[in-house]
DNA sequence: CAGGTTTGGTGACCAAGTCACCAAAGCCCG
DNA sequence: CGGGCTTTGGTGACTTGGTCACCAAACCTG
């Protein structure tokens, strides 16, 4: 079975794009903590996620990190490669949370599919579209949502199944954009009201309603 | 002289593409104040614009608005309207500010282009690769920068040639994505260091150097 | 086990957002 | 022209969040 089917969007491609976009391509992996793109680096490849995360954030001027989002498998890097391609004065890197495996599409190839097939266009502009989105809800959280109901919220969405989250004060942090101070504080907070049991470099989900509750109040307070 | 040469990206098409691109386009003019594209609206055309300025805002669900960015002539909607055209889960409007003038390119014809023409690819996903730098930049200021420091550099931006700022402090609040109180607050301080003189409903500029040296804070300190 | 590093906790302080007002300036309309 | 209404701007009190300067406990490493 081809790594095609993954992609809810490119699963209509007739067979004579299909073979293209599979003899033109080739599977990479690369291990945790690999920089797979960063600004001045020339991005030859639109990649595709097959297995793995990758963190994609903007290093700022004043040298601290915000967190823009995150590639899951079955997504692209389509933003930042297509990004690349047409530009190059970009400031985003991405970096491998765990180890990876994708599909790199060469530059060439990408072009050539994108003038011949009109399913790639709106795979590729589908993909555009989405992440876009997720940015304008970015910043519209950033500006005026909580701290408390942001943290909880990304608290429930990185928990794994028996409700543990591997993280930092710090990392978690920079995934919302604020200061390690302010999440010891919340979290010293959630854990007094029973949500969560905390140790060193990771803690324990141990009330998911209550932080389902909180993380809910987003704009249903009308 | 075609409107074609507005548009740099546009100006090594070659002639049968022109040519296309000017049969299958029209130009339209709206009164300021028009929503030209909102949530929920089929967006069938993609915009390039002449002349005027389009205000591109988030409408959150607690009802308040994110200003995202600003179109201005010579540059496209594609960010928008690509999307809409792809994907119809979209929660960014677009509003005239003023008279605008605009080549509206039909969905069939947008596709067709794509397919056709490297050169419109190409200026398609640079247009793309500015907006989305910008918006990365945008998420930095609002998470990195004083407010001061940001209103001084819109304020910059904002004026005319003689150093007029036709806003209201609401206005301002909502470019810049905070309270309008800030807004008063700060240029009440700018007024008392004499960088502005203020009126109702408008500004002046009356020293831009303090202005520049504060906007210039930046990431500068290093 | 000693010493360094990473992680988390705290208090003091400042910047910014929120709330609840009020006042002045313009606008409409009889 | 004058009386209300609307828009715009000003202000104080308070809360939230970000910054700084530390410290202490947990862990790693030789």
């Amino acid at each position: 079975m081809s790594w095609i089917n993954t992609f809810k969007g490119l699963s209509r491609l007739p067979q004579d794009i299909r073979a293209e976009l599979e003899g033109g391509s080739r599977i990479i992996s690369v291990p945790a903590g690999t920089v797979i793109f960063a600004p001045g680096q020339p991005a030859d490849n639109l990649l595709l996620l097959l297995e793995g995360t990758v963190r994609v954030q903007q290093r700022s001027d004043t040298g601290r990190e915000v967190f823009l989002y995150r590639v899951h498998p079955g997504e692209s890097c389509v933003l930042t490669t297509a990004c690349m391609l047409a530009f190059d004065d970009y400031a985003a890197d991405g970096i491998a949370e765990t180890d990876v495996t994708a599909v790199a599409i060469p530059r060439q190839v990408f072009d050539d599919l994108l003038a011949r097939s009109p399913v790639f266009r709106e795979f590729v502009l589908t993909a555009y579209a989405r992440r876009i989105t997720d940015l304008f809800t970015l910043i519209d959280d950033i500006v005026f949502q909580r701290m408390d109901v942001r943290l909880a919220a990304r608290l429930l969405e990185l928990a794994d199944v028996g409700g543990i989250v591997r993280a930092t004060h710090a990392l978690l942090g920079s995934e919302l954009g604020t200061a390690r101070e302010v999440i010891s504080r919340t979290l010293s907070e959630f854990q007094r009201r029973g949500w969560v049991a905390q140790s060193r470099g990771e803690l324990r989900l141990t009330n998911r309603e209550g932080l389902e509750r909180l993380a809910l109040t987003a704009g249903a307070e009308v």
